[in-house]
RNA sequence: CUCCCGGUAGCUCAGCUGGAUAGAGCAUCUGCCUUCUAAGCAGAGGGUCGCAGGUUCGAAUCCUGCCCGGGAGGCCA
């Protein structure tokens, strides 16, 4: 209907003016009273024409003529074009949506492959709260690309060697020397959380003593390097052990995120790229002139791409940085094809993104091809105080308990609920609360009421035929013909959502929907004794039970139907 | 010092690609259950849109400067 209105419009605009360049809109009023669509082109094109922008209103109203969906036109405010549909018109998409069809909601004109990244949090812990943000929007992001027709691959890169890993697999064997009473103590720098010592028990019964110090060993370093140091030189193979609680850890992850209904299409190893030799590939195909050995390190000149300074490859010690494999990976997603790549990272990454870009385009790619969005942290509060947080020592929240202490839908529909430049700060008293003030509760009890008025016709053996009562829409009130124009809306905000990566739009308009259906269930008794009446209001309902259904279905909370 | 995000009602936040009287929820106060879920609804009060300039017919929205809060600036990841 919007592009109608843009099209004739548009066609008027060129006939009145056609030096005519602005960028006007078409929008759906904040307040019905002006009209079910409006427009300020009177007003953009006043500017360059240098009229009076009423007049010009006036003017472009008698060029525009009778239009087929249009009930009547008018000029308000300050030379606003308001539009009022036809009640055909009006009810053609409800109608729609009351039958569950939902085609053609969201279209992308031309469907796209793309690859999606998310969560990619290290395998040397738990997911926690923060990376939970990122998993529900991320997989609702999926879900959103997905409804307008693109094909996704949602995937995680799991960063499963390097130092962080080798640190958690020393952290796993000081804890499984407990295990047999030897007194050792952890080092600064290690991980603290008690998921090590579960990884400890395990490994220990993977390795029996494989990993036993012997009494005479002396077990006091202070710091990880000493450790290392002697560990390097009494055991063999000691990345056997390190491989395997990173293998563990990363099984916990995806358990934790299959509850979370967070499913990756691929899990992407960091050590592929190596066991494939890509990183030297990947730096010998970056511009030979960008490429310089300094310092005893090989180096990449990412400033000559407006990146702050130059960065490292490849190490003193030989070993590649995290950036070299990093744009390894990134080469790696550019050759498999898609037309969008999408990151999705935390918003302490930012200064992380010039980087990458410059290499991207050094190895003579479509940097245009890669997004990246950024999500700002979480942290929680509890009656009225926050909860401390930091991965170090190991104190912070992991999504697991955050789930089990709000379930899973608070969890999902509270991250989603805000904007993702905004720091989210998780009130976990408030998702708990099983009443109108937890937004998700109010909205799942909005689709279990209309699904209970559909039992009371059952129960009471009053029929109700659905095609036919949506005929019955204009039997309607002015008021409740206000909430048909809140569902005409649905498509809109999905739009907007799409266009600009975001899902807290639908949030909000969901809840929005719920009261507005709560306010209308509550005015006067759904099923009456006037059949017409009565199955108009059912229709009605249905349309919102079916959209809140398609739009909780993208936030991936669940929609029951009893509570 | 440089870069990123935020600053809107007592609290938590929408609105920010310039438009009509700045919106929700919570909290506060007042009402509403014999009948489809009161797990709910109706109503009231509450605002220098961080500050100061600028652009415009029109600025919470765009530009500049400043103030406050958070984050980032590793041969960690």
């Amino acid at each position: 209907m919007k592009n109608k209105i843009l099209k004739s419009l548009q066609e008027v605009s060129l006939k009145i003016f056609p030096e005519f360049t602005g960028k006007f809109q078409v929008t759906k009023p904040q307040d019905s009273i002006h009209g079910d669509w409006s427009s300020n082109l009177a007003l953009i094109m006043a500017k360059q024409m240098k009229k009076n922008p009423r007049e010009l209103a006036i003017e472009i109203i008698s060029s525009l003529g009778d239009l087929d969906y249009s009930e009547k036109i008018e000029v308000a405010g300050a030379g606003f074009i308001n539009i009022y549909l036809k009640e055909d018109i009006f009810f053609s998409q409800i109608k729609n949506y009351a039958l569950g069809n939902f085609k053609g909601l969201l279209v992308e004109e031309k469907p796209r492959k793309i690859l999606l990244e998310y969560v990619s949090s290290n395998p040397t812990g738990p997911i926690h709260v923060g990376h939970g943000r990122s998993a529900a929007f991320g997989s609702a992001l999926a879900n959103l690309l997905k409804v307008a027709g693109n094909k996704v691959t949602q995937e995680y890169y799991v960063n499963d060697r390097g130092l962080q890993a080798k640190t958690l697999g020393l952290s796993v064997f000081i804890r499984m020397q407990e295990l047999t009473n030897k007194k050792v103590s952890l080092p600064e720098g290690c991980y603290a959380g008690e998921y090590v010592k579960v990884l400890a028990l395990k490994a220990q019964k993977h390795f029996k003593n494989k990993y036993v110090l012997k009494n005479s060993d002396n077990l006091f370093f202070k710091t990880i390097n000493e450790w290392f140091d002697y560990i390097d030189s009494n055991f063999d193979n000691f990345l056997e052990l390190s491989n395997y609680v990173i293998r563990l850890q990363t099984d916990e992850i995806k358990k934790d995120l299959k509850v979370f209904k967070v499913e990756f299409d691929n899990w992407f190893n960091e050590s592929s790229l190596y066991e494939k030799d890509l990183i030297r590939t990947t730096i010998s195909n970056l511009k030979n002139d960008e490429i310089e050995k300094k310092d005893g390190a090989l180096w990449f000149k990412s400033t000559n791409y407006g990146d702050e300074k130059d960065r490292v490859l490849i190490r003193d010690n030989e070993e590649p940085t995290y950036f070299a494999s990093d744009i390894a990976y990134h080469e790696n997603k550019f050759n498999r094809n898609y037309d969008e790549i999408i990151n999705i990272w935390g918003a302490d990454h930012h200064g992380y993104i010039p980087r990458v870009k410059a290499s991207i385009e050094s190895l003579g790619l479509d940097s245009k091809k890669l997004k990246t969005l950024l999500i700002q942290f979480v942290s929680l509060k509890e009656k009225g105080h926050k909860v401390q947080m930091s991965t170090r020592s190991g104190e912070f929240v992991e999504l697991s308990k955050l789930i089990d202490e709000v379930g899973i839908d608070s969890a999902r529909y509270y991250f989603l609920a805000r904007k993702t430049e905004q720091a989210l700060e998780f009130d976990i008293d408030l998702a708990k609360k099983t009443n109108k003030d937890n937004h998700v509760y109010y909205i799942q009890y909005a689709h279990a009421r209309i699904c209970s008025i559909k039992k009371e016709l059952k129960k009471r053996k009053i029929n109700f035929d659905l095609k036919s009562s949506l005929e019955k829409l204009n039997l309607l009130k002015e008021n409740e013909k206000e909430i048909i124009s809140l569902v005409n809306g649905y498509p809109e905000i999905l739009k907007q959502c799409y266009k600009n990566n975001e899902l807290h739009p639908l949030c909000f308009y969901l809840r929005d929907l719920s009261s507005k259906f709560h306010s209308f269930y509550n005015a006067e008794k759904i099923i009456s004794d006037d059949k017409d009446y009565s199955d108009a209001k059912i229709a009605l309902s249905t349309a919102i039970q079916e959209i809140i259904n398609n739009g909780l279905n993208i936030l991936g909370v669940d929609c029951p139907e009893a509570m």
